[in-house]
DNA sequence: ACCTACTGAGTTTTT
DNA sequence: CTCAGTAGGT
């Protein structure tokens, strides 16, 4: 069933750019394909992975690892190959994000590192507290160094401290860390970044666990490889270098916006000359329209004078202005005049409230609680992706294994009629049985269980008045009838009580709330997953997304302070923002928040935006 | 006690 | 850009 490289087809597309066919068919040698925002990377990465499988060039039992940063991000890609390629061959491409990875590494083979570093099997896992490492610095007497400094030297240092680029000063204080970090009264903390140190370590220092990832993987995709920081780098060359591994990099040096958290400052450039990798890009935009794209060239001159031409294949489908900066007086114009607008959008069929996002620069659960109660007004609810629930973010929840099981077999119990949630359940649940798409007395054995449980399930929530308590009553049934263990067993993130508490727990926490807010069971699910919602997000989450209509909030110079003409991150971010619109953008700003950024607006009025001051006439020329 | 001028810090993420 | 803290003056 294989097919000849030659014969080789894309899947489920028609074609694709020649760019994509050049960085596709690089299978011996390792390349860094420049992909801007919208040159469809994951579509890019699946046919790459339907390639390699289809034509045999990745042989059963060796698989393709591919790593990304963000949960959403990984399952995207994961799914996309899902789509692409038969179910015996997407077995075989492991789509993880980083920390997922290397936490998967630690779990396996803790007891592998050379001790004293070795940690205890129920280690916990936290983000370096400021307050924490300047107490330590303060008890070591090295209040000089700065937090900052200090924390980025921890993730930098390769364990055991005896490289040479080290000052043996540091050496003490580090190991200190380390040990103090390790042996805490309360139990074992280690940060993702420790995490990601130790497992560079335990394979730099075994050989035979390196040479079984290497014989697993032969094929290795890197996704958004700009924002690569430099444990994550080392991992990778501890793992790979001097393999045979060949590895497609992708991501976009405009996008990077994580230099301050640690990211290489020039990952592409020391990639290429440490594994001798070749140069390829993306040249399509499938996502945004000409006109967009236009504006997003000059952002992108700006950043890069060297930026290569882009060109627009998305359609445009709207009217009207598709770019614009929004002034408006005061912080409360801003908000209700926001509203009105997109609920006028909403009302004439333009646009769901979840294809408009609202994105900021920082602070946005500040943003939220200036806004619910103004977009309330006008019967919008609002989502802050970044709200955490019990403990978990609700886009990291909406990403979960558990999440992904869960909303479609709970629909199953609200009576109405949804052929997608049966498709999603029996698909899911097949998995999770382990049961073989070719034993039919298996799949209808399921299938029968399915429909008992769902009727089950049915008389669950009709019988119940639809409130908190009863939410999780219904969640207790379902997780009865599918089985912690046998979740626990099949996910291996879930295997330790920590992790999936987290899960479970955010799960209820946010069924439970939106169970409570409205009246159906079905309203209570839509609400869960976010539909009918006007999300809020940084640009730092929206990073990978993609929107009908983009409104961002604050674009001021007390929202920007950093913003300068020679921080180039910040502009990356602005960029980043831009570029999440399919077919509009536009910045909203208020005098009450600050002056208008001048430069910004200089770059920007000749690129094509428009300045509209306030919305009211919008809304009143359309009466 | 109160005024003025200056300095430096704050923000953005990953299971 | 804003806010808190500080030094140095009346």
């Amino acid at each position: 069933m294989l097919v000849l490289p030659d014969d080789w087809r894309p899947q489920g597309v028609d074609d694709l750019e020649p760019g994509a066919w050049q960085a596709l068919r690089e299978t011996d040698r390792s390349v860094c394909v420049t992909a801007g925002a919208g040159a469809g990377k994951t579509e890019f990465l699946a046919q790459k992975a339907a390639y390699l499988l289809q034509t045999g060039i990745c042989l059963p039992p060796k698989c393709i690892l591919a790593i990304s940063f963000k949960r959403d991000a990984a399952q995207t890609l994961k799914a996309r190959v899902g789509k692409r390629c038969p179910p015996d061959q997407a077995r075989r491409f492991h789509s993880l994000t980083f920390d997922a990875f290397t936490k998967n590494m630690l779990d396996r083979f803790r007891a592998a590192i050379p001790q004293p570093f070795g940690p205890p099997r129920n280690y916990e896992i936290g983000f370096p507290r400021r307050d924490d490492l300047e107490d330590f610095l303060t008890r070591s007497g090295r209040r000089d160094i700065g937090w900052q400094k200090f924390e980025k030297a921890i993730a930098r240092a390769p364990l055991p401290f005896d490289a040479e680029g080290i000052p043996p000063a540091w050496r003490e204080l580090l190991h200190t860390y380390w040990q103090e970090q390790l042996e805490r009264p309360t139990g074992t903390l280690l940060s993702f970044a420790m995490i990601n140190r130790l497992v560079d370590y335990l394979l730099r220092e075994n050989p035979a666990i390196r040479r079984a990832l290497q014989l697993t993987y032969p094929f290795v995709f890197l996704d958004e490889f700009q924002d690569t920081t430099y444990a994550q780098y080392d991992l990778v060359k501890s793992a790979f270098h001097g393999s045979d591994a060949v590895f497609t990099a992708v991501g976009d040096d405009k996008q990077r916006i994580m230099g301050w958290a640690g990211a290489m400052d020039n990952a592409f450039q020391e990639f290429a000359s440490d594994f001798n990798a070749v140069n390829g890009a993306l040249r399509f935009n499938w996502r945004s329209h000409a006109d967009l794209v236009a504006i997003q060239q000059v952002i992108a001159e700006r950043i890069d004078p060297n930026v290569e031409d882009v060109e627009a294949r998305g359609q445009r489908a709207v009217d009207g202005q598709v770019a614009a900066l929004w002034r408006f007086d005061t912080r409360e114009q801003e908000a209700q005049q926001i509203a009105a607008w997109i609920d006028r959008e909403i009302e004439h069929g333009i646009l769901e409230p979840h294809d408009c996002a609202i994105l900021v620069r920082m602070r946005a659960d500040d943003v939220e609680a200036e806004l619910t109660d103004v977009f309330a007004a006008q019967g919008l609810k609002i989502r802050n992706l970044a709200r955490s629930v019990g403990g978990i973010a609700i886009q990291e929840l909406l990403a979960e294994e558990l999440t992904g099981i869960f909303i479609p077999l709970l629909r199953l119990g609200t009576g109405e009629r949804s052929p997608g949630a049966w498709n999603a359940t029996q698909e899911q649940l097949q998995a999770l049985f382990a049961i073989d798409t070719g034993d039919e007395r298996a799949q209808e054995r399921l299938q029968r269980s399915i429909e008992e449980f769902s009727s089950t399930l049915r008389a669950a929530m009709r019988d119940n008045e639809q409130n908190g308590e009863s939410a999780a009553n219904v969640f207790q049934i379902a997780l009865e009838f599918v089985g912690a263990d046998r979740l626990r067993q099949a996910f291996p993130a879930y295997r330790r009580d920590a992790d999936f508490e987290r899960v479970r727990t955010g799960f209820i926490t946010l069924f439970c709330e939106c169970a409570e807010a409205v009246d159906a069971w079905s309203d209570a699910l839509d609400r869960f997953e976010g539909i009918g919602q006007v999300p809020l997000m940084t640009i730092h989450k929206s990073k990978g997304l993609e929107f009908h209509t983009m409104i961002f909030f604050g674009l001021d110079a007390q929202t920007w302070w950093s913003l300068s003409p020679g921080r180039d991150e910040e502009l990356n971010s602005f960029f980043v923002a831009f570029t999440r619109a399919m077919q509009r953008a536009f910045f909203a700003y208020c005098s009450e928040r600050g002056q208008a950024i001048g430069w910004l607006e200089n770059m920007l009025l000749p690129a094509g935006l428009e300045r509209v001051d306030g919305l009211l006439h919008l809304a009143v020329g359309d009466e």
